[in-house]
DNA sequence: CATCTTACATGACGATCATCATAAATACAA
DNA sequence: TTGTATTTATGATGATCGTCATGTAAGATG
């Protein structure tokens, strides 16, 4: 029942990949340890030999999800970014999709170490917008990365809420257009951002 | 150990005020029927005379807190609205504030039930901002509510997450600034709003 | 090849939970 | 005032879950 050191790396990314997707369909308190290590292929006892408590996987998940290695649209604007993640598509993945839209009122309640996961995340984020974010100065683009990442977040989550289609498609077809404007508009007085779509 | 029919309905406010309270601190699944019943001063065996189940409490608690007869904020702009939505105060208070951010992304996965209830109250909040939200056209200011609701449900729980104050209280200030801007900017083109803070 | 190490499977345990059955007590109708 | 309906308390039930104990097969090590 042993198995390579190789294949026991494999495993580990199997049961990450699993939880992470889990998570975000059902939430987690909606999935158990036994029906994510089965998803991996592999039973609930080996679990703790992998990771110390349910707990523990949580915070590991969200940071293989949330791992700026392999973060989704690297060289993306904000406002590109925002129309693919305010995207219809977008709003039916939940299990491939954001965590922070598929478990943000959740993940204030989790525990501390995928707190801080999350917040690393969020800083990374917004670090990230702040380089094509509209603004005259440093401070306003950040201001507006900030702005524009808590729009997609709510909007996305409204957007999933909704129980009317129509609705819902509004909710992100609104959200996707203030942030273009805010992106073309710029502030009112300064020259055409050096930052614009392309 | 019957009680008066007043009485009743009295027991029963009290268990969706505990409901309303517990689900918006600690998640729908983070509550048992057991300890709501408790904290409405009654024990858990009464609770299938009120209810038909806890699913049931579920959207009749959202119901309950999102009641439009006693909703907060009545003669707010969105301006003003969003300025305490997206206070310090607000943001802490988990149990009292808005079940948009306190449950959003678990809302998702609950009953049809309680998903229309928020889907009204999505709409409704809409139709409210709507009156006083930037733009020139009354097409122009529904989007401008839209995305300015996704901005402060998703603000909060970006707030929420955040581990460290500082960027926590950041996340709030840069999005109520963003939103108080887009507002007193209006669209460039037009006269001033006739919507404006006062 | 022999020994040690260990990853995973099986199975169990204790706790929690939603839900239901029953009983007691009393409001309400007559 | 009497009888019935009904609300709540007590207690039980079956299911689920996180976690752990143990066995075993097989890789790792020399």
């Amino acid at each position: 029942m042993k198995v390579t050191r190789e294949q026991m790396a494999e495993n580990r990314g199997r049961i990450l990949d699993a939880a992470g997707k889990l998570f975000r369909a059902r939430g987690f308190d909606g999935v158990s340890v036994a029906e994510i290590m089965a998803a991996a292929g592999l039973t609930h006892g080996g679990f703790y030999g992998h990771f110390e408590s349910k707990d523990a996987l949580i915070a590991a998940a969200l940071a293989h999800v949330l791992d700026p290695e392999r973060a989704a649209g690297r060289g993306k604007s904000m406002a590109d970014y925002g129309a693919t993640y305010l995207s219809a598509a977008h709003r039916d993945d939940h299990a491939g999709g954001c965590p922070f839209s598929a478990l943000g009122s959740e993940a204030v309640r989790t525990n501390p170490e995928a707190r801080q996961v999350m917040t690393d995340a969020i800083e990374r984020q917004i670090a990230r917008f702040s380089a094509t974010a509209p603004g005259a100065t440093p401070k306003a683009r950040r201001r507006a990365a900030i702005a524009g990442w808590a729009a997609m977040v709510g909007g996305v989550i409204l957007s999933r809420i909704a129980d009317d289609p129509a609705l819902a498609n509004e909710i992100l077809k609104a959200t996707k257009a203030e942030l273009a404007d805010a992106v073309s508009v710029t502030r009112p007085s300064l020259s055409p951002s050096p930052h614009g779509r392309a």
